[in-house]
DNA sequence: TAAATATATGAAACTTATTTCATATGAAAA
DNA sequence: TTTTCATATGAAATAAGTTTCATATATTTA
């Protein structure tokens, strides 16, 4: 007996999506699955503002995509890679698919 | 040697989430998870209006989130089981941890 | 302890997405 | 062949998300 319906909320997975759907937080990620960074490397690697980086990583740390360890003055972010692996890989495999075909409608 | 950088341009992703990122959408999806139904009866199961429908169910095939069939003067809808299944499921496991924190700030 | 550095935060300005409404198109039924 | 039913679509109205700016807080260093 498999159940179609999921077993969280519509909401939950809305804001799991809307957290990710967003190119700012996804360099933010992408830079941090090569190592962990502060904020001020951060900044610099990506080349954006400090409280624009600093808005955007409070909102990836509070959905538990990156870790923050503080040290000093500074606060290193690291990325759940649990969690981000495993979701980056699925998409891949459907980009594989049907990425040409949405990215032509687009920009 | 693993390559840490993303395969696939950041916008390619971010389009795939906002895709997702809309509690309309994941509701039709959810209802096709069950059975393919044309628009009439997605609007009748979901309680909204047919051009809302008709819009979201537009962008969802746009990428290839679900697939049309023609039906004499019916629209079938059927989810894209193969991307949706294994998404959902990397996300529900992210959600068995990080859910509660998440939700709790929200709403 | 005053100055400097690192990070965070609230709110306004700005941008993008969603919903609604009116209407168009296309197929089938009368 | 007109009416009805099913779906699609453009554009305005509305809502939600993002960025910026000014400033607060916290930690070190001088």
């Amino acid at each position: 007996m498999d159940s179609p319906k999921p077993k969280m909320g519509k909401r939950a997975y809305q804001l799991f999506f809307s957290t990710l759907a967003n190119e700012t937080r996804l360099t933010l990620i992408n830079i941090l699955r090569q190592k962990p960074l502060n904020v001020t490397q951060i900044c610099e690697v990506a080349n954006l503002e400090q409280s624009l980086v600093s808005h955007h990583l409070k909102m990836l740390e509070h959905h538990g995509m990156v870790f923050k360890k503080k040290e000093g003055k500074f606060r290193y972010y690291t990325v759940n890679e649990k969690t981000i692996k495993p979701l980056l890989e699925s998409i891949d495999a459907h980009m594989k698919e049907y990425c040409c075909k949405i990215l032509a409608g687009k920009r």
